[in-house]
DNA sequence: ACAGAAGCTTA
DNA sequence: GTAAGCTTCTGTT
């Protein structure tokens, strides 16, 4: 698919009941068969395809398929048991013309989409989403309302019926609202055939005008106080959970883990025999003799091809009941039926839970989601924990036998045990799993006898071989009908992923805690997590392995006491997974976790074991240069003191400094030293003093060698000759990632000897890097989000927004402005990314705090937004005790209400940034999990290796940069939709070369 | 051996 | 003024 494809997208399952209602009956002739749904939809399709051979027509179908639902059940059921559960069976004569309108489709030689666990829509939304991204367009042919939420630049629905289309403006007209708004829309006003609960008392006029007034869902919900209405503000107030709930269930899912590319959708000309002959069969005279006309076929030589028919209420229909397809007995090709409640994407709600915490929900009637998670998790800490009751697994029976019972269970807590932190390089030690609280198992693999002598010692005996068990294990971990659940899954999945077994699907317990409670006390590792749910202390990972000096890998513990630890920790997860996985679709978070955090996992993985290559050399020659500098500078440091001391250790460089040379010493530090910083040492060299200039250098020169030039070396992988850092997913407060072991983020590039370490980054031969970095990423999100006309203006029309921001402040022109009037309004701009203050703005720019007053009371008074959109954040937050991002995500500020004025201002002025950053963070975010599809429907070779908060670094071989950068490009600048529009276009810049120096 | 402070690197 | 991670020094355990 390529910019100019025209994609259709045909609602098929909506199709049928909506012919079968519009349409006169029909039936056939010979037997009597209902045939007046098949007859409508054979009829739209030749139209269609009538068209697309018609270049008059405008719009051109290149791709085309027809979209069915499975079954009723889907992930949406587990959200919210009632989903369409009053949707009664459809009408006996509609039930055949269920499989004979796939058979329809089929000899239209048009793809017939269905996926067990989605409905047609998210099929649709998927689809639709894909061809944007490849850069086509988008026809969705059906006038399903559940489907406007789709409608945009590049979707457009028609209607087929009515010949009709709907775009933006048809849907404001309807609805009221456009398009991007109509999941809150629905949110709030349900839908009775489906059963979607809304807000009671609330139709499409009054949710309209509540979402014109208050912006969308989330705010509505958060300000219902405002209502002036007495009896609709408490409606809306008592139903908030209903109305997140809903949402959910109408949010379309963009990111089925669909199997057909959109490349196996190209529209093939009609096969006329094919066709004719179902038609014969089907007994459609007039349609027939059409066709034949069309396609030249002489139809009488043509006979009628026998169809298979599933009468009966029995059959339920394809759309109806088990999920079994029974349309076409002699097309298996649907996915197997899955038990219970599982789905092929890991969404699983409550398919596992106790029945009697089931029971317990359903018996009141009346809990909301947020009732029921709170029941559970009180439930789950009433539990108690039995070590004795683990199990050791030494022999594949046994093993084989609990895979049956993790299979038959559909849900299962996974761990794996290693000897190094490092998955890179871990071996695998042991597996664990759980497959219900208190019903856990360890498979010791490789643990070793033989303490610490040279051989290594030898393996301990009765244990599975390595290979044998990874044969048994491998089908259930890649099994999509059990739900694997882990606790930081992405370090199991690198091993897991060297040892040839992927794990899917699955869900995270770190990933639902970082959504659920970002920014709140206490971290989402396991013990915290299991204190603070479980009020149970884990066994320590130390008491087992020792640690510092008394250390031993994992396997060198004795395999019962690994039994103990590692069952336990699969416990654990599993318990976890029970307690907060309920409580994600209470809060409304679930499309946070499932859209930001979770398909991030195995992307991250990837680039994680793709590492990038470094040169030994480069950094072993820069090393040695800085050395060489160091030392120098060391020589002429002791001579300007006096004496010889250590250069690397502040207190002495202070009492030297300020104490015994007696030079003015600026700030003191908490601890009541003098300060050394760069700042201090930098104003003194601004007097003349000679010293303080050369410690700065020095500092410098010993930092990058440190840091940089001697350490990285050191995690070259042996294997792999490459680096490969750790990306951690849930450790920052705003949604940022953060890198370590080592950190690739932090590679100098300000000063020019700073640089040299990126000239070490490279490709490998015949390959290039590839560097795409968003411009102003965090400027352009607040100028979104707080609406600020000139500042959205200066980003549409492409000009420099710090001159921009000075011509407005100064009254300067643009042209010829000094670079300090410029410097000084970069400084502003990105103090209020920061949450400003006079303080602040007064250290950066060195100017006396009255002046950095002046500067802020000014750029509030030409850009009043600013001042509305921080003060609006400050009140929000510290009315709900956390703010969010416009993808949802929300990152909280206990101490946002703080009496010490001090913490208090810090936290304002963090969620003033959280808002910014962490909305930047989820755009990048977004452009990573798609990029890879991108390229591949591209047929590019080109794969990310780095992340760098507002840049991507990609490898890819030389011949390709040319047709790799503008797909980049577009998969970023795009990222934010369709889940959100941006007013403000996003910009990538992007450059190739053979490192990555000269590629940013 | 570990923890905290100070300092420096990035976006 | 926001968000991170790493190294060195230093004092405590």
């Amino acid at each position: 698919m390529k910019k100019g494809d025209h994609l259709f997208l045909v609602d098929g399952s909506g199709y049928i009941f909506r012919a079968y209602h519009a349409l006169p009956p029909l039936t056939r002739k010979s037997d009597g068969l209902p045939v007046g749904a098949v007859s409508g939809f054979c009829n739209m399709l030749w139209k269609l395809m009538l068209d697309a051979r018609n270049t008059d027509a405008g719009v051109v179908p290149t791709h085309f398929a027809v979209i069915f639902d499975y079954s009723s059940k889907t992930f949406r059921n587990e959200l919210y048991p009632e989903y369409k559960a009053n949707r009664s069976a459809p009408p006996e004569d509609l039930i055949p013309q269920f499989g004979l309108i796939r058979q329809a489709t089929k000899a239209f030689e048009l793809p017939c989409i269905e996926m067990e666990g989605f409905e047609a829509d998210d099929l649709i939304a998927t689809y639709a989403r894909l061809a944007c991204e490849a850069g086509g367009d988008t026809t969705i042919v059906s006038s399903d309302k559940d489907l406007m939420q789709l409608v945009g630049p590049t979707v457009t629905m028609y209607d087929p019926m009515k010949d009709r289309q709907i775009n933006i403006p048809e849907v404001i007209e309807k609805w009221g609202v456009p398009p991007e708004k109509m999941i809150d829309l629905q949110a709030l006003t349900g839908d009775s055939v489906d059963n979607v609960p809304g807000v009671p008392g609330i139709g499409p006029k009054t949710a309209a005008q509540l979402l014109e007034q208050f912006g969308d869902l989330d705010t509505l919900l958060a300000r219902a106080g405002e209502i002036k209405q007495d009896k609709r503000r408490q409606s809306i107030i008592d139903n908030a959970d209903k109305a997140r709930i809903s949402r959910e269930l109408v949010r379309l899912k963009l990111d089925v883990p669909v199997t057909d590319a959109l490349e196996d959708f190209v529209l093939q000309p009609p096969n006329g025999p094919k066709l004719i002959g179902f038609l014969k069969t089907m007994e459609f005279t007039s349609l027939t003799r059409r066709v034949a006309e069309a396609t030249g076929t002489e139809a009488g030589e043509i006979e009628a091809v026998p169809v298979a028919v599933q009468w009966g209420a029995d059959a339920h229909g394809p759309d109806v009941g088990s999920g079994t397809p029974v349309w076409s007995p002699s097309s298996p090709t649907g996915p197997s039926p899955r038990k219970n409640g599982e789905k092929e994407d890991g969404r699983n709600a409550d398919a596992s839970l106790a029945p009697s915490l089931r029971g317990e929900g359903k018996g009141e009637g009346q809990d909301t989601p947020t009732a029921l998670a709170n029941k559970l998790a009180a439930a789950a800490a009433a539990e108690k924990f039995d070590h004795a009751a683990y199990v050791t697994i030494r022999d594949l029976a046994t093993l084989k036998a609990w895979v049956a019972e993790a299979t038959e269970a559909g849900v299962m807590a996974f761990d794996t045990e290693t000897n190094s932190l490092d998955p890179m390089q871990a071996e695998l030690v042991g597996i664990s799993f759980a497959t219900a609280p208190g019903r856990a198992a360890y498979v010791p693999l490789a643990h070793k006898s033989g303490r610490g002598d040279l051989l290594g010692g030898g393996l301990v005996e009765n244990q599975i071989p390595v290979r044998d068990a990874l044969a048994v294990l491998k089908p259930l971990l890649e099994d999509g009908s059990v739900l694997k659940i882990a606790q930081n899954l992405k370090y199991d999945l690198v091993v897991m992923n060297r040892h040839g077994v992927d794990v899917r699907p699955f869900d995270d317990t770190m990933l639902l805690s970082y959504v659920l409670d970002g920014g709140t006390n206490g971290g989402h590792g396991m013990d915290p997590l299991s204190e603070k749910w479980l009020g149970h202390t884990p066994i320590a990972f130390k008491d087992i392995a020792g640690s510092g000096k008394s250390f031993v890998g994992f396997d060198q513990v004795e395999i019962d006491k690994a039994t103990a630890y590692a069952a336990e920790d699969a416990d654990v997860t599993l318990r976890l997974w029970r307690v907060l996985k309920p409580r994600l679709a209470a809060k409304g978070l679930t499309s946070v976790y499932e859209r930001l955090e979770r398909p991030l996992v195995p992307v991250l993985a990837e680039m994680e074991q793709r590492g990038i290559s470094v040169d030994r050399q480069i950094l072993s020659r820069l090393s040695g240069e800085l050395a060489q500098g160091a030392a120098r500078l060391e020589d002429e440091i002791n001579t300007l003191a006096g004496e010889r001391f250590n250069i690397g250790s502040p207190k002495q460089l202070g009492d030297i400094l300020f104490g015994r040379m007696g030079l003015p010493g600026g700030t003191k530090t908490k601890t009541g030293q003098w300060s050394t910083s760069a700042q201090v040492l930098e104003d003194l060299a601004a007097e003349g003093h000679e010293l303080p200039r050369k410690i700065v250098d020095w500092r410098q020169l010993t930092k990058l060698k440190s840091t940089y030039t001697d350490a990285l070396p050191g995690f070259i992988n042996p294997e792999t000759k490459r680096v490969h850092t750790s990306y951690a997913l849930a450790a920052t407060t705003t949604g940022r990632l953060s890198s370590s072991d080592p950190n690739l983020q932090n590679i100098p590039i300000r000063t020019a000897e700073g640089r040299k370490i990126r000239t070490a980054f490279i490709a490998d031969k015949g390959n290039k890097l590839i560097s795409a970095d968003y411009s102003q990423i965090e400027l352009r999100v607040l100028a979104h989000v707080a609406d600020i006309g000139q500042l959205k203006q200066a980003f549409a029309d492409g000009v420099d927004i710090h001159s921009m921001t000075a011509s407005e402040m100064f009254s300067v022109p643009v042209e010829g402005m000094p670079s300090e009037v410029r410097r000084r309004a970069k400084a502003i701009n990105f103090g209020i990314i920061y949450g400003i203050s006079a303080f602040g703005l007064a250290n950066q720019l060195s100017i006396p705090r009255e002046e950095a007053s002046d500067y802020i009371k000014k750029y509030f008074e030409r850009f009043p937004g600013i001042r509305a959109y921080m003060d609006e954040t400050k009140a929000f937050c510290r009315d709900n005790g956390y703010v969010e991002t416009i993808f949802g995500r929300r990152i909280h500020y206990p101490e946002i209400r703080s009496s010490n004025p001090s913490v208090r201002a810090f936290n304002e002025r963090a969620s003033i940034n959280a808002r910014l950053q962490g909305t930047a963070a989820d755009i990048i975010r977004r452009a990573m999990i798609r990029m890879d599809d991108a390229l591949v429907a591209a047929r590019l070779s080109a794969r990310m290796l780095l992340q760098v908060h507002d840049e991507l670094i990609f490898e890819t071989i030389e011949s390709e940069v040319e047709a790799t950068i503008p797909v980049v490009r577009h998969v970023m600048e795009n990222a934010a939709m369709p889940a959100a529009s941006m007013s403000v276009p996003l910009h990538v810049d992007a450059r190739a070369a053979d490192n990555w120096d000269e590629a940013h």
